[in-house]
DNA sequence: CCCGATTTTAAGGTTGGTTTCAGCTGGTGG
DNA sequence: CCACCAGCTGAAACCAACCTTAAAATCGGG
């Protein structure tokens, strides 16, 4: 799988680049959207990642210009939160799905897997599964194995999907809380305790356990 | 193993200095940011060690400007005081780890080896191996040859961590209370002599022996 | 704009880890 | 052999982390 990664940001594309890599992409990275213009044409790329805010030429007008000469590259649109109109005009111009900065390295690489698995025709699969659970990212919710579905709300279900991508991880109230919450504010709050409690709830109390002092982790297999 | 370490507080430098030769590596030291950016760029180093709050140039810059170069020298962070957005900011700038001050000379030598071997393909190895144990960081959790795990409290933990990091010494029980508080008041108690008992009770009678008047040694190997 | 659902805050209760304490054990020197 | 001292040990006291619940704020769809 080979990606062509736009995006002036030198350290911003320093750690994307290290991300998608160890990922198992191969990765090419141009800062200049000229450049990335010509070489998104003449190469046989899998996907391209593309930052809106660029020097030399937007990204969208990239886009248009793949689009208008007739390809159908996968694109997955970086965008600033403040300026999520552009989300639409992305969109329109052909861009298959869009990401909001800041983002979560964990989240840009669920994508960029879902957006490769659409273009090779498979349904874009959405079960992750572990600890004996089965998680359906198309809707939202949770399947013991062989047991009733259980609705999630969003941020339960962002929890849950980060604990099984971690399945037998030690995971600190800090990094689930960074990862739930775009880094900016130190929260101080119990809203981890509160959510855990929800999913305690609703999978069983034994799902996910707690160790005092360091995190919670969500046990194996169980019954 | 050859290490850069870039710190301006001479006391500190002088300290950690002494320490990482003593773990074995050659370590070259500036105090000025400009300085260490050159030297970053011209020699073959294993890995740098850097601290942010730097005259002349800011630690973050040197990194970026590493990154942007093209180089992806291993590095390690110092951080004051747990302003999160920093390390944020470090890890995004392509920082490999990170670290707040202060911290135990130990940690930093436990970082440091992670990410040499990190940097040379290997699995970032957290076993700690000795006395016929196993200590697991990520898990904290102790394993005795063959046998179940064994749960441990968090200053039974580090206590029993300290321990495997100088096998076979005899450590007296200020030294071990230095290593367990932060270097604080003269403790009049015998909190160490209490975690020494349920050290014992968890990995059996005979792993640790007392040298009376003296202090504690981890005994070897054997059943 | 209103209503229901979700998210966040707040408060009090519970648990379990840490420290202290008091009495005990056993080695050591006189 | 005794007295003393270092270390041992169980239990109480204390404290921080965590849980739980409910009410307040916020969000999203109609």
């Amino acid at each position: 799988m080979r990606l062509l990664l736009v995006e002036d940001n030198v350290a911003l594309a320093d750690s994307l680049l290290a991300v998608l890599k160890r990922a198992g992409y191969a990765v090419d990275w141009r800062a200049d959207g000229r450049d990335a213009l010509l070489l998104g044409e003449q190469e046989p790329y899998d996907l391209a990642i593309l930052d809106l805010g660029l020097p030399g030429m937007d990204g969208l007008e990239i886009l248009r210009s793949w689009r208008a000469g007739g390809s159908s590259l996968p694109v997955l649109i970086l965008t600033a939160r403040s300026r999520w109109t552009e989300r639409v005009e992305g969109l329109q111009a052909g861009a298959d799905d869009y990401l909001t900065k800041p983002f979560h390295n964990e989240e840009l690489v669920l994508r960029v897997q879902a957006l490769l698995r659409r273009a090779h025709g498979r349904e874009p699969q959405t079960l992750l599964i572990a600890a004996g659970l089965q998680l359906d990212e198309a809707h939202q919710q949770v399947v013991r194995a062989g047991q009733e579905p259980v609705s999630l709300s969003a941020s339960e279900f962002k929890l849950l999907r980060y604990f099984m991508l971690n399945p037998g991880k030690v995971l600190s109230k800090t990094r689930l809380a960074e990862h739930l919450y775009d880094y900016e504010d130190e929260r101080d709050s119990n809203v981890i305790e509160v959510l855990i409690n929800h999913l305690r709830r609703k999978l069983g109390r034994e799902a996910i356990e707690t160790r005092r002092g360091q995190g919670y982790v969500l046990v194996g297999a169980g019954a």
